[in-house]
DNA sequence: TTTCTATTGTTACATAGTGTTACAATAATA
DNA sequence: TATTATTGTAACACTATGTAACAATAGAAA
């Protein structure tokens, strides 16, 4: 639930409607999320927000997001609305507000049920610049399986992100969201063994890559390391998936 | 928009959200989906409906699928939340209020804009009886290259869960939804044929279904015709995929 | 300079999967 | 018994994939 404290009136938004955010980076080694931590109250959570009654659904969440990390051109995938009845437990955001000096009462549409329509988003780790939410104190990344205890179902919301991120792997070349212009097939590999949670073949996987017709090769990374230096390559542009905008 | 009458108050319902759905049936040769024409309007939608403030999205989507086809075991899929600011002209919405003798003013909620989840069905075609909704005197099944001009985004929503149930055709194995239990190798090819769109190799056909471990083999159908009669078969039961409840 | 080591790019080979064609089996009819 | 239409399966070529091996090479060590 990402919102300004200056704008929490109900009537800005469509009520009971929120987004969830499950914005995926690559450190290099392990796949990472955003979670917010928020004000004094332990509690941690996906980075989200409301929808403003004329704005729509992908906006809303592309300015979230870009609020969250600083970046303006965002990968993002609609995943699942999330819509059971009981998913919300008021007590938890009734903490928040009383920990940001809000009264409850006079916010009593943000206790009630949200239905959420969950997206996720990959973005290049070394450029992000995360910035906690006017309720928040506290944003980081997290790996995967050293995530805290979250609120709600955002434990459910991240594992069917993480579900469809992998069935979209290699329909969607998705591995360029993750990474710098220029990797190597390594960086690659390395992105999809963090996806899949296995390793892969070194010889299947380049020639795969290779025979897929969608890299260009570039100059070679010489890091000064006593062994052959590895090429460097880049996704053919026409195939880099266009942001949300 | 599927609602009744008597409770087609506001208050009862999730503002601003609705859901629709799309019926796909298999009539032995095409795959045909199921409209509804409102009442003298001549305006032609995706069945759908909103959701009680209690409900749980996906009964309320049960629900209203079950209306209409009489159905309870239904196959339902989640596939995507329209959610642009603009998808919705209030102007047919008003035609249809007049033409049910509903004063639009007193429905302004219905005015609105709306972010609808929608949801793709299979069902078994011959166990149907369709029936219209309460604003609506027409439900029909319309072959998907004969469709009626549709209201709204309607049918960048029927694109959309044909892509998607192309995706997941051979992941889900959804072919078993569309059949009755008893099923020849013929029209199970004939169900693929028609999702896809494209005629499909019977020998490859054949060998891949047979080689998924997934059918059983009955009996052989004798029709009378002068020529091998085919084997039925069904799904294996723990291959059959539960319908939300 | 030469040798060594770690890593990378590529090839070779076996195996599995797929597209296509051909052929055998068979239910009812002539 | 021969014929016809359809079905089940096998044969073949071709492609894709898993695996191992080999060659190339950047720098360090000798």
């Amino acid at each position: 639930m990402t919102l300004k404290k200056q704008t929490l009136q109900q009537g800005d938004y469509i009520p009971n409607l929120a987004f969830d955010s499950v914005i995926f980076g690559f450190n290099g080694k392990k796949l990472k999320i955003l979670i917010l931590e928020y004000r004094n109250t332990g509690l941690f959570a996906l980075p989200g927000g409301f929808i403003r009654r004329d704005e729509n659904l992908d906006e809303a969440v592309k300015n979230g997001v870009s609020e969250r990390t600083g970046l303006t051109d965002i990968y993002l995938e609609q995943f699942q609305t999330f819509g059971e009845a009981n998913r919300a437990d008021p007590e938890p955001m009734k903490r928040i507000l009383e920990m940001n000096g809000l009264d409850p009462a006079s916010h009593q549409w943000l206790l009630g049920r949200f239905v959420s329509v969950a997206y996720y988003a990959l973005i290049n780790f070394e450029k992000v610049v995360p910035k906690p939410d006017p309720l928040s104190d506290g944003i980081d990344w997290y790996a995967l399986d050293e995530l805290p205890p979250l609120m709600m179902d955002h434990k459910t919301i991240i594992e069917k992100a993480l579900e469809t991120l992998r069935e979209n792997l290699e329909k969607k070349l998705l591995g360029t969201n993750l990474l710098p212009e220029k990797f190597t097939m390594k960086e690659l590999q390395q992105v999809y063994e963090a996806i899949y949670g296995t390793s892969l073949n070194r010889s299947g996987f380049q020639r795969k890559m290779l025979s897929s017709n969608t890299l260009v090769r570039h100059e070679k990374r010489f890091t000064g390391n006593a062994h052959k230096a590895p090429y460097l390559y880049s996704f053919k542009p026409n195939r880099v998936l266009q942001p949300i905008d």
